[in-house]
DNA sequence: TTGTGAAATCGAAACGTTTCAATAAATAAA
DNA sequence: TTTATTTATTGAAACGTTTCGATTTCACAA
């Protein structure tokens, strides 16, 4: 009733051993005598023998495992992200952990598995860590690469999605496609996603020296009841314009249904364009033009980086993915004239 | 450059005391006097010291860590379920990580968590890991919930969703509305679930003395495009039934898209209903009535029994949680007399 | 037999903590 | 002052591995 759990040493007494041929034994090293080695692997069988991960990477000084951290594990479109990151561990022999940072008071879970060197690397994407705890965390037995986030500090590294342009093009297909009057909504007003997304708005706005509409100073949250608010908003003022640019989905959507409720068509009356393309941008009525980040790669790149930089080398650049336009049904398909 | 990091042995040279000494002062021992603890801080500030928390789950034997094992991290509906174990785990002062198992090679991942003791408990909803793997790994001191299966061992404990019902009720309420040739489109021929959620719809239609049609015999893979091959065939086939119950929603999406495509009227021309209740099931045109799981509660509940275990209570049945009908717009609204 | 080199096994130290029993220092009581 | 008591600090052991240098065993040639 003492020993709940067979550790090695229990193999060794029983095999009449030394606990380091056990050890040996248990990881084919080439020494020990094969029959040696078929007796070891009976006794630890029968006794039910589990290797301690936790002492051998205490021995080790290492853990063969790296985490990402999402603020929501489970958000929309994370999916691909963690796929991205796993594939690239995996094939490197590394295991992937993934924790929410989001969930109760901050740290816990992020700062044990970060600064209590749980793991030999790490990939984050949570606005709500900050760059104080991931300075402090980072070091040269852990490098850290952040996502959509510019930190410029050693064993730190980045990975960006090009929102600038993504806003760019976005805007610029609705100008293309003759709209003017564009309204951008932007998230919350901390968020350099949306600060960027703008920039590529106001650059393409002003390209077609079209006066620019003043921007929608409403902090939306990112949120699909964040995006109804401004719809109704929007058409409580009367004056609709030509068209909105959402600084994301989740928004886009919440507008498109406060629209849908008083019978204001899209993109008839007026188009809608969102950001990020997550799953239900597809099957929303109509379904929804915006802008693709490239969730998998974002992962496969991170992880890459994150093994160079285990591997030493830290002349590393931030690295910026290209973003990708998806046409759909709520910006009109032919140029009005 | 030969140590990286300072470790407490480092702290307690510097501040010149006993290692033992400084682990009590970091630990907020009573026994130190306060003056010393300020000197130990201050150096351990100094000299950046992390604790190594290896180091102390080994010595603790326990790592105050559960984990959360998915197939696919970040599936369409598992943010809730995360979501209901982290609430509970973090209320214990437990920290939750997450896996998918079904990256790479089985086990990698999932091995060394279980197996290997790094953690404390562990809750599995992943079709892909064996029983055989779980029975192994489970013990007195590391108690596993597992979802949706049913495994009788010893420390090994169970939450199910109430498929049965849940398919009997909509089976039962396309019964109401009057349909009465109703089809079922099952999902993988070994998931219990589509199995369970056959066994409802029968009960309702044999209750209902209609003669039940025979059951749909395709491995749908419970994916949106094996739906859409079942929609292909069954329009093929010429003759439509009144109403499909699909076994999961992603079929259903597929079948309601191959329908569209054909001109095929929804519900006019066929019901349709699904399980699961995922996110975008909710934005389909048109809306798609299914069956809600609770995952919610289903992460709560597990971590919750799982606590339990861990503290000793091993008698622990089996739970059963209920689902609730969610009645949308792809079965008609009306009861055709 | 003895010696030799290779093969097999062993003991001890190390990884970085915590903890317990023991000692040292400071304070109170005699 | 001396003794008893409390308060602070310490050294060593332990957690379960791996690893390294040392030692033993063995087979075979001299």
């Amino acid at each position: 009733m003492q020993k709940i759990v067979a550790t090695i040493k229990d193999v060794a007494k029983v095999a009449k051993l030394a606990v380091s041929t056990v050890s040996l034994a248990l990881n084919n090293d080439p020494r020990v005598k094969e029959s040696t080695r078929r007796r070891v692997l009976e006794v630890a069988q029968g006794l039910q023998y589990r290797p301690n991960g936790i002492a051998r990477d205490l021995k080790a000084r290492r853990t063969d495992t790296v985490c990402i951290l999402l603020h929501d594990l489970g958000g929309p479109f994370y999916s691909e992200l963690i796929r991205g990151v796993q594939d690239v561990a995996t094939s490197n022999k590394y295991n992937t952990i993934a924790s929410g940072t989001g969930g109760g008071q901050i740290g816990s879970a992020a700062v044990r598995l970060l600064s209590e060197r749980r793991v030999d690397g790490a990939i984050i994407l949570a606005p709500d860590v900050d760059d104080e705890t991931i300075i402090h965390a980072a070091g040269k037995d852990l490098p850290i690469v952040v996502l959509d986030r510019s930190l410029l500090v050693e064993n730190v590294y980045s990975v960006l999605v090009d929102n600038e342009r993504g806003g760019y093009e976005v805007t610029r297909h609705l100008l293309n496609l003759g709209y003017r009057n564009i309204v951008f909504v932007s998230g919350p007003s901390d968020s350099l996603d949306s600060e960027l997304r703008y920039r590529g708005y106001e650059m393409a706005m002003n390209e077609f020296q079209t006066q620019k509409s003043k921007r929608f100073d409403y902090c939306g949250h990112f949120t699909e009841e964040g995006g109804y608010s401004i719809g109704r908003l929007l058409s409580a003022m009367g004056t609709l314009p030509d068209a909105i640019f959402s600084a994301n989905d989740e928004m886009a959507i919440g507008i498109m249904k406060s629209f849908v409720e008083i019978g204001i068509r899209i993109p008839e009356d007026v188009a809608i364009v969102g950001f990020d393309n997550i799953p239900i941008s597809e099957y929303v009525h109509p379904s929804l033009t915006t802008v693709r980040q490239p969730m998998y790669d974002m992962g496969a790149v991170a992880a890459q980086i994150l093994f160079q930089a285990m591997n030493g080398n830290s002349e590393l650049q931030p690295v910026l993915l290209p973003t990708e336009l998806i046409v759909r049904n709520s910006s009109r398909s032919e140029i009005r004239t």
